[in-house]
DNA sequence: GATTATGCGGAGCGATGCTCCGAAATCTAC
DNA sequence: GTAGATTTCGGAGCATCGCTCCGCATAATC
């Protein structure tokens, strides 16, 4: 996307991002913008020239991820398990979604958000989802009326609850798998 | 707990929590506090006077209906099927943290914060939904593994799952039963 | 080296959460 | 009712936030 940019600008793009990574890791993803714009040596118009609003940035930090997690559910199509291949790859969307602090309600913005900027690596990652799904249920492992929809926020929900009790590291995982088995016998 | 309070300070009290819940149900729990004690006609050292965080504001608000909870709970215990009174209450206890947008964030925090003012009352309803899970584990209506900590964050998940899917009213009923019976065959 | 266009920086605006203390209102005792 | 003690009020003020705007610097082009 960054084409044609002038050397300093595309090098302050790249110090943004670094930066951005680094404070969104710490203060999650409410972090100060001007704090990023220092860590990042540049100034505050900088930062909104580059990134026009937080979630642009945040957006500019998950493309990579949401097409990673596009291609890895085509490759677990291969997986000869289609209800272990689809718990996996849940599984790390979930994850995904937990990589920062606060960050579930972007992914979930970003799946909503049709006018989005990485709304194609989202439309890919949840094709590739769905054929996921559908194999599953093609082969009767999982209930025929499921929705893409309802497991990637399942996915965000769950990442979400995880990210809410810090002392159950393990929180996210465990929902997961009883929403795969459900509570009931 | 407001006991001997000057006239005047009894009266704003009221004032505030009335300017509250109108404020959180339109901005949600990240309201302007400013606005509020405008709302209630107050000064803003009035509003932290009697609520000194924003987190106390909402908790005073949630005492009654963590309290009322508490006791469905204990009213549920008297319902034939077991699986439908648990059901029900996480249903019902889903739909009380997604009150304001952002509650579930709160609701979270208080029954993980052991020093909260309404730690109590949090104690209180975790109790009584305790005792449900446990008649319906008894019954075999419920698998044996599932505590009430993981009852409670999968409800507040999917509580904050459906307030994400705008366009899905139901979304959250949805993710709930699917917990309950269960994604997978 | 001169010209042009692109990108940079930070002062500044309005709003926020929160503190602090002089002023005002209430309560108590007579 | 009045005086005095005590509680409560109100909002000015501070630091910070997100965000805009425009004069200035700097890279690209010739």
């Amino acid at each position: 996307m960054p084409e044609a940019l002038r050397a300093d600008a595309r090098h302050n793009h790249d110090q943004l991002l670094t930066a951005a990574r680094a404070a969104f890791a710490e203060h999650g993803t409410e972090a100060s913008l001007r704090d990023i714009a220092r860590r990042a040596g540049v100034g505050i118009g900088t930062l909104y020239r580059h990134f026009p609003t937080r979630e642009a940035l945040l957006q500019a930090l998950m493309r990579d991820r949401f097409d990673a997690l596009g291609r890895r559910a085509a490759g677990l199509l291969a997986e000869p398990s289609p209800r272990d291949a689809l718990l996996t790859w849940l599984a790390e969307v979930a994850a995904g979604s937990a990589t920062y602090r606060g960050l579930p309600e972007s992914v979930m913005a970003a799946l909503r958000d049709e006018s989005s900027e990485l709304h194609a690596s989202c439309a890919a990652m949840r094709a590739a989802g769905s054929r996921l799904l559908e194999r599953a249920q093609a082969q009767g492992a999982v209930r025929a009326d499921i929705t893409t929809e309802e497991l990637l926020a399942l996915a965000a929900g769950v990442a979400w609850a995880g990210e809410q009790s810090p002392g159950h590291p393990q929180m996210a995982q465990r929902l997961l798998s009883l929403a795969m088995t459900g509570l009931a016998h």
